[in-house]
DNA sequence: GAACCGTGGTC
DNA sequence: TGACCAAGGTT
C-alpha cells in the first residue's frame, strides 16, 4: 500500500490543491445539483449519476425534484410513483433503496440527512463513494468519495498500475485522497477531481494541453498517460431467448405482467414472456404451451411480428414477438393486467417494452 | 472476489 | 459494429 504511494512524495499538495480548485471555480460545468447543497439534491444526484452519464441525468433529476422536492415528499410518495420517475433510468434497484433510505432518514433521523460516515453508509444503496461524496460536498468533510473518474485521474498523476477493475483497488486510491484532499474546501477538492475527469482526463485522448494539474502528472511526465488507468476486461454477455405475447382479450385490452419484487427490472411491468431454453424453432401451439405451464392461461397466437434485442450489462435477451388472443376471463390481480395502450402511460416498463410497442404498432401499419 | 444489476452514447 | 464507457452498490 504504502509502495504504490511512493510519487505522492513528488507532489507538493499544497500547490496541487490551489491548480486543481482554481481550476474548477473558474471551469465547472453549471448542473441542476450544484445550484444549492441541500443534503437531499446532493444525495438524489449522487445515486441518479452512477454509472449513469451527467447528460441523462439532468432531466431525470429535474422532475424527481419536482415530483419529490423533499425529503418528506419522497417518503410519503406511492411506490409506483417513485418507479416511474426512474423509468427508463436503469439500475432499479438504486430507487427502491433511495425510497427506503429516505423513509428511514424521515423517521430516525428526523428528516436530516446524518453527517457521520458510520450514520450515512448503514443507509440503503449509500456505499463508499457516495457516502463520502454527500459527507464532502453537503457537509464540507474532508472524506474521499473515489469513483471511476477519480481512479482514472489518479491513477495517471500518481503512476499508479494497479487495475483499478478490481474491488480492492479502490482503497488505494481512498489513501490517495486522504493525503490529499484539501480541508478548507473537501466538497470543491473532490468534484474538482472528477470535473477533471469528465472534461479533461478523459478516458480516450486526455487533454494533457489543457491540464491545469499536467506539472503534478507523473504519468504525463512519463509519457504513459494514456497507458493509464490499468483496468482488466470483463466476461462477454451470456444471451437468454425470449418469447413475448401481445395477448388481447375480447374487447382490445392487453394483458400486462409485473415482474417479481427482487432481480432483474425488479417490479417493473411487461408483456408476459417465457424462455426458450433449447435453441430450438418452436411452432406456436408449443409456445402456447409453455405459457400454460408458465401462467395457466390458453392462448392462441396469431403471428409473429419480429424480433427485439435487449442488451444488458452482463445479459442478452433476444425476444420473439407474438400476437395473441385469450378470454377476458383470465383475472386480474396485482400481477396481472388488461389495459389499453393509453393507460400504460401510468405504469413503468423496461426499454425493451418501448421497443415491442413500436413494432407492433408498426406492424399494423402495414 | 465475482456475479448481478440498465441504458444510451461513442469511436 | 462491437467493445467500451458513465459521479457504484449489493449479494
Amino acid at each position: 500500500m504504502v509502495n504504490e504511494l511512493k510519487n505522492i512524495e513528488k507532489i507538493s499538495i499544497s500547490k496541487f490543491q490551489d491548480d486543481l480548485i482554481s481550476w474548477f471555480k473558474a471551469e465547472q460545468r453549471e448542473l441542476p445539483w450544484r445550484k444549492d447543497q441541500d443534503p437531499y439534491k446532493v444525495w438524489v444526484s449522487e445515486i441518479m449519476l452512477q454509472q449513469t452519464r451527467v447528460d441523462t441525468v439532468i432531466p431525470y433529476f429535474n422532475r424527481f425534484i419536482e415530483w419529490f422536492p423533499t425529503i418528506n415528499h419522497l417518503a410519503n410518495a406511492n411506490d409506483d410513483k417513485v418507479l416511474k420517475a426512474w423509468e427508463g433510468l436503469g439500475y432499479y434497484s438504486r430507487v427502491r433503496n433511495l425510497h427506503s433510505a429516505v423513509k428511514e432518514v424521515n423517521e430516525k433521523y428526523n428528516g436530516q440527512v446524518p453527517n457521520t460516515p458510520k450514520e450515512i453508509s448503514s443507509l440503503k444503496g449509500v456505499g463508499p463513494y457516495t457516502a463520502g461524496a454527500i459527507l464532502s460536498i453537503a457537509y464540507g468533510i474532508p472524506e474521499p468519495a473515489v469513483d471511476g473518474n477519480v481512479m482514472r485521474v489518479l491513477s495517471r498523476i500518481l503512476s499508479i498500475w494497479e487495475d483499478i477493475a478490481k474491488p480492492s483497488t479502490r482503497k488505494v486510491f481512498e489513501n490517495a485522497v486522504r493525503q490529499l484532499i484539501s480541508h478548507d474546501e473537501p466538497s470543491e477538492f473532490n468534484q474538482a477531481l472528477m470535473e477533471l475527469g469528465a472534461l479533461i482526463c478523459t478516458p480516450t485522448s486526455p487533454s494533457c494541453l489543457l491540464c491545469p494539474v499536467r506539472d503534478h502528472c507523473q504519468g504525463f511526465h512519463e509519457g504513459v498517460e494514456t497507458e493509464l488507468p490499468i483496468k482488466s476486461k470483463k466476461n462477454s454477455q451470456r444471451t437468454v431467448e425470449l418469447v413475448a405475447a401481445i395477448i388481447k382479450d375480447d374487447h382490445g385490452k392487453i394483458l400486462i405482467h409485473k415482474r417479481s419484487e427482487n432481480g432483474l427490472l425488479a417490479n417493473l411491468w411487461e408483456f408476459p414472456n417465457v424462455e426458450i431454453h433449447q435453441p430450438t424453432v418452436l411452432e406456436r401451439a408449443q409456445i402456447s404451451d409453455l405459457f400454460r405451464e408458465s401462467f395457466e392461461m390458453n392462448i392462441k397466437l396469431e403471428k409473429g411480428i419480429g424480433q427485439i434485442e435487449h442488451i444488458f450489462s452482463h445479459l442478452i435477451w433476444n425476444i420473439r414477438v407474438y400476437t395473441g388472443l385469450i378470454s377476458s376471463t383470465f383475472q386480474e390481480s396485482n400481477e396481472w393486467k388488461w389495459v389499453s395502450f393509453d393507460d400504460m402511460e401510468d405504469y413503468a416498463f423496461p426499454v425493451s417494452h418501448h421497443k415491442i410497442v413500436k413494432l407492433y404498432n408498426d406492424n399494423k401499419k402495414k
